[in-house]
DNA sequence: AGCACGCCGACT
DNA sequence: GTCGGCGTGCTC
């Protein structure tokens, strides 16, 4: 009778042990049926423990021990339990996020990817034509030579069968995949020196852990260097994990592996990958079989026996950062798991973090420059345009309505980047005080003129727009400020002869409709493109010479220290799309704030001027990363209960926090009110990053024996990004 | 989180 | 007299 530690998908702080006559080490990693209370419940067995705390008659049995799907690694497990760790939550629940859920449940995993034909690779070959000591996976390699491409379900029926996983982890045979084209051997891209020097001194250290930052302008050639790398790792029998923001809408990268490397394996993960084959991509990478993953933050968690290299892709967005349940950070995650398996990690981004930044800075990370355009032929000029003094009209300057009218008789094409999208932001009473206030949130309804409906960006809440004020019943109703959809109604009536396209996200509704915008954009078909943060990143308009942004400034008076540094990084990534191919770019700023230095930084793109900048200013003000951060919060339907509750937490522990923990007082959250709940936030801040851990472990020992009032709810936030 | 138990208020 | 409010406590 042996005794296994299962982790749970509930949210208490604990494994839970069972018995379980059949269990043995071999079964750790595996998914396991139990009674948890009055259900039943799918954990991972962790441990399998000598003896358990419990009064072993306390001991409930396993009901089912799921020994179809192979268990999951140990490494992986350490994974989930380092995320357990760092992050303050339970590792089922960490297991619960990372495993896909038909895996959890244990289906049968479809056939269709699970039984794939088989085929000797080259080196395959080589080993049977060289011959050598007799073994099974020797056999079994003879036989399928004779054979030919072979169904894996079928091959396991031959005398040697089970030497087959030994013929894929030695990369003698692979998965062919049926619709595979014929290997294109193009000729690859010259690589600048830069970029050859880059990939060699990385190349130089692939057989263990090492962090590079990787910085490198829009159309210096990022990508054909990850290209590269991914190539290195291939031949050398390895697999690549890629990750990408979460703007998983852009299958550029994609299809450029894809297109590069035809005979991998290639597993993606983004959000538009339904559960069956995510689980099926999962399977495919714990086994050995897939070569590349790419996917968005929750690729972290795939199990990758044989890998070989990293590769985060704009390591600077936000969303890599995931903002509820188990609020971890997939680039970090990745530099620990570079590290855990002594392989080589790439940051890559045109505008690092401050965090990699300074990392980078004290030589954690080593930094890696490509500073030539590859592509183009100039960086992009940047204009400010100073709106203090001028009259705007449709909300742009006449330098700007001139640029654009350049544009359209050149038959080039604009972008005008505004992140608000609506056609206003808010609608408002000129007769009384009204204006179009959200039931549920502290925000405005924002108006969609459109379908003439007022919605709030954040709770959704959606209404049609009254016909009258319904305070005073005045019926000239004014929508105040300019979205999207406003600044496209005057464009429309400034330059009839265009034709214009907005993009944000109530155009681009799915993946299918953003997909015909792109082709649509490509194909020519719109002159000036309006666009909010979507239109930032990932592709190239070869047309696309002039992006003009309006309304940047209002993040220098946003309350989150972070704000400029999002502006910058934006900025750099919508200027980034003008004036590739042979067509000199130009990017023109609307500020009120021209002498800012965060602009005249911009305006040289000169983003280690910007860095130092911000990280002096960072530092002055001891934000991160010169000092850690966690943020518990709490929501109630009142706000007092909210507070309360954070005031309570911070008593519990305030007389105990040792030296160098700052807890602040519990505040309302800059949003206080959200769909019907009201919430509040206590920061603690630490310079050390192991005395903010050590700390955080004893809190949120003694937070779960807190008692909670019954509608307050909490959470705890390990290195926020909102502040 | 669920789901029990348990102890006080207004209802057939 | 019961149905049911939600405070408290436990889940191997």
């Amino acid at each position: 009778m042996s005794i296994v530690r299962v982790a749970l998908p509930v949210p208490i702080p604990q494994l839970f042990d069972y018995s379980c006559d059949s269990a043995t080490h071999e079964d750790i990693g595996r998914c396991v049926r139990v009674n948890f209370g009055r259900r039943q419940e799918t954990g991972v067995i962790v441990d399998l423990p000598t003896e358990s705390d419990i009064d072993p008659a306390r001991l409930k049995p396993v009901e089912h021990l799921l020994r179809e799907v192979p268990p999951l690694p140990g490494d992986w497990l350490a994974l989930t339990a380092f995320v357990a760790r760092y992050y303050h939550v339970p590792q089922g629940e960490v297991i619960a996020l990372a495993l896909p859920p038909d895996l959890r449940r244990a289906d049968e995993v479809d056939d269709r990817d699970t039984d794939p034909l088989l085929a000797l690779t080259p080196a395959g070959r080589q080993a049977h034509d060289e011959g050598g000591r007799p073994s099974k996976a020797r056999h079994l390699l003879a036989q399928l030579q004779a054979a030919g491409p072979t169904r894996k379900s079928v091959l396991r029926t031959w005398p040697e069968g089970t030497a087959c996983a030994d013929l894929l982890r030695r990369r003698w045979i692979y998965a062919v995949r049926p619709q595979n084209p014929a290997r294109t051997a193009g000729a690859l891209p010259t690589l600048t020196d830069e970029q050859g020097q880059v990939i060699d001194t990385v190349a130089a250290h692939a057989g263990g852990f090492a962090a590079y930052l990787l910085q490198g302008v829009t159309g210096a050639g990022k990508t054909e260097v990850y290209l590269r790398l991914i190539e290195r790792a291939l031949a050398a029998g390895r697999q690549v994990l890629v990750l990408v923001p979460e703007i998983a809408l852009t299958p550029q990268l994609e299809q450029r592996v894809v297109g590069r490397f035809p005979d991998a394996d290639i597993v993606a993960l983004h959000s538009g990958v339904a559960d069956g084959a995510r689980s099926r991509g999962f399977v495919r990478a714990m086994k050995g079989e897939a070569d590349i993953v790419l996917g968005t933050r929750l690729a972290i968690f795939t199990p990758l026996p044989r890998l070989g290299l990293i590769v985060v892709d704009e390591e600077h967005d936000p969303s890599y950062k995931q903002q509820e349940g188990v609020r971890y950070s997939a680039r970090d995650l990745a530099v620990w798991r570079a590290r855990q398996r002594e392989v080589p990690l790439v940051l890559g981004s045109a505008t690092p973090s401050l965090e990699s930044w300074r990392h980078a800075e004290q030589g954690r990370y080593t930094r890696l420059r490509l500073t030539q355009r590859a592509i183009a032929t100039h960086l992009p000029t940047v204009r400010l345009i100073d709106t203090r003094r001028i009259k705007l009209e449709d909300g742009l300057s006449p330098a700007l309505i001139k640029a654009l009218g350049e544009r359209l008789e050149r038959r080039e094409q604009s972008l005008l980047f505004l992140n608000r999208r609506g056609y206003a932001p808010v609608l408002s009473c000129p007769a009384c005080d009204w204006i179009s206030a959200c039931p549920h949130c502290s925000a405005n309804c924002v108006v969609h003129l459109k379908d003439r409906r007022l919605r709030c960006h954040h709770c959704g809440h959606d209404t049609s727009i009254p016909h009258a004020c319904p305070e005073c019943g005045n019926q000239d109703l004014k929508p105040l400020g300019r979205g999207t959809q406003k600044l496209e109604e005057g464009l429309v009536a400034r330059f009839p002869e265009a034709r214009i396209l907005r993009v944000d996200r109530d155009a681009a509704r799915s993946r299918k409709h953003w997909l015909e915008l792109l082709a649509r954009i490509h194909a020519g078909e719109a002159d000036i493109l309006v666009g909010t943060q979507m239109m930032a990143k990932g592709h190239d308009f070869p047309r696309l010479t002039l992006v003009g942004v309006i309304g940047a400034d209002g993040a220098l008076y946003a309350a989150d220290f972070r704000a400029p540094e999002r502006l910058f990084q934006q900025m750099m990534q919508v200027g980034g799309r003008a004036g590739r191919a042979a067509l000199a770019g130009e990017v023109l700023i609307q500020t009120e704030f021209p002498d800012h230095p965060l602009f005249q930084c911009l305006q040289r793109q000169d983003t280690d001027a910007f860095a130092r900048m911000a990280l002096a200013e960072r530092e002055e003000a001891n934000f991160p990363p010169f000092t850690f951060q966690a943020m518990l919060s709490a929501d109630a339907p009142v706000l007092d209960d909210a507070l309360d509750f954070l005031t309570r937490a911070s008593d519990c522990i305030r007389s105990d926090a040792p030296g160098g923990i700052f807890l602040y007082d519990p505040v309302p959250m800059r949003m206080t009110r959200l769909a019907r709940r009201e919430r509040a936030q206590l920061l603690v801040e630490s310079a050390s990053r192991a005395a903010l851990q050590g700390f955080l472990s004893e809190w949120m020992r003694r937070l779960y024996r807190l008692g909670t009032a019954r509608d307050v709810r909490w959470r705890m936030d390990v290195d926020p990004l909102d502040v």
